[in-house]
DNA sequence: CGATGGGTTTCATTAGGTGAAACCACGTTT
DNA sequence: AAACGTGGTTTCACCTAATGAAACCCATCG
């Protein structure tokens, strides 16, 4: 379905990007008429907008099987995401030091509307460990992370989570309130195979000028590395970081 | 300048896509006026465009400065790129062993255009070392590894290279067309400070079913270390695992 | 053979994309 | 103070570029 367009856009572009989109997931090769189909689109409009995505590199077609793939144009842009983010360059020896010291891996989560996506990943090193893919967009309704970003954000922004079609329905909203209030009085927020089966993380908030979150520094691993003790543990020392690196970034 | 529209491609989306690879550089921050000017279209046109990217999450304002910066769309395509990538899988391995065999960055290169993308880089862990961004893109007419996807490539392409703009007037086209021949006589391309002042590279071609350079497999370092010796031995090396990647990704 | 499915090309229609101009806000200069 | 320049935002008339439908091509399968 292609979706709504907004005012002072061009709706041809924005059709595009949703068939890029369609690659954010784990399909790594689709042909016409499965995007044609996933998007509502008649295949002549998409075979167009293939091709205008291909013109420009975004797009690739498999030698072999001719079915479309993202092309290396978005290689091209990945470094400067980076580059640009101020966030993710103060953040990342922090998190790199945090991995080291706890053993865990460690994620940095934003918001993006109504979902968070991991936008930078220092992975354990022990054999079993959580593996953490950047650009992973999950909901915020569920896990630690997703908590911390509601908990230390806009009203606006719960209430929009809460009425929209995603949230589930056998989710009560007021315990889920008194769960953010809860995160607000520890400044932490634990998930123990809430999002996953036998994954569990602890996470903090990373916060701006405005006191609202800017991002959520967390840890994860597999939920038997979780004790209690190691949760406190966990939580202390996130905490501690993110509190530093929210200072760090008021100035 | 906005780039000649091709036939069955929509010209919307191809401008959008012009002003997405404005960042491709080292530019982290562009203004409305800014990207205008780089890509010479209307204002309003281009304000349009960047709403329609914004939409969609590929373009992001920073909060303070307001100006345009690539958004989290962009990471949430760059995992499957690798993914869906036969190639860099299947390689990965074997650039982290001759990194750590042979002490330098090793690096992997496709053909885009007249141009070459670095799609890969295993970095080298000395304290001075070969940078090596990935997704950067480079010229064909200089340095090892263009020289190595041009010998095992197309006359077609080598000839479209050579009547481009981009070739570089002092550059001899017969010399040019001598040294490739020496890249195919001997397997490999040599390149001392001849891309950059103060690194060096060796190069040698993984080839596809027909011949033709998939890739080019390449190592790069500071020039005080490519002495004759190390030249040798990066060459044996570097062609060694070229061939072997080679007969991987015949079958 | 016909049916099906994936992709490509052609064509008539119309509304969406465009450039220009006006507008707004802000900082600098006279 | 007014004028100017710059960056971004909004409105509007115009027309051609984007679109969906249909036809076409090719390969595979029953």
């Amino acid at each position: 379905m292609a979706g709504e367009q907004e005012k002072g856009t061009v709706r041809a572009v924005e059709r595009a990007l949703d068939i890029l989109l369609c690659f954010a997931g784990s399909e790594t090769e689709l042909g016409l008429s499965d995007i044609a189909k996933r998007i509502g689109l008649h295949k002549s409009t998409v075979h167009r907008l293939l091709a205008s995505l291909e013109s420009k590199g975004f797009i690739r077609r498999h030698p072999q099987t001719e079915k479309y793939r993202l092309g290396w144009s978005v290689l091209e842009l990945v470094s400067n995401v980076y580059q640009s983010d101020d966030l993710s360059s103060i953040v990342s020896p922090e998190m790199t030091r945090l991995r080291d010291l706890l053993g865990e891996t460690i994620s940095l989560y934003v918001l993006s509307g109504i979902e968070r996506i991991r936008i930078q990943a220092i992975e354990s090193k022990q054999p079993v460990r959580r593996v953490a893919n950047v650009g992973r967009r999950l909901p915020l309704y569920v896990g630690a992370s997703g908590k911390v970003l509601l908990a230390y954000s806009s009203e606006e922004l719960l209430e929009e989570l809460m009425t929209d079609s995603s949230w589930p329905p056998e989710l009560s909203r007021d315990e889920f309130r008194h769960a953010l209030q809860q995160v607000r009085e520890s400044g932490y927020a634990v998930s123990i195979e809430e999002r996953e089966p036998g994954a569990a993380a602890v996470a903090a908030p990373i916060r701006g000028r405005n006191g609202e979150a800017v991002a959520a520094l967390s840890i994860s691993g597999p939920v038997d590395r979780f004790t209690p003790e190691a949760v406190e543990r966990f939580a202390q020392e996130v905490r501690k970081s993110a509190e530093m690196l929210t200072k760090m970034l008021s100035h």
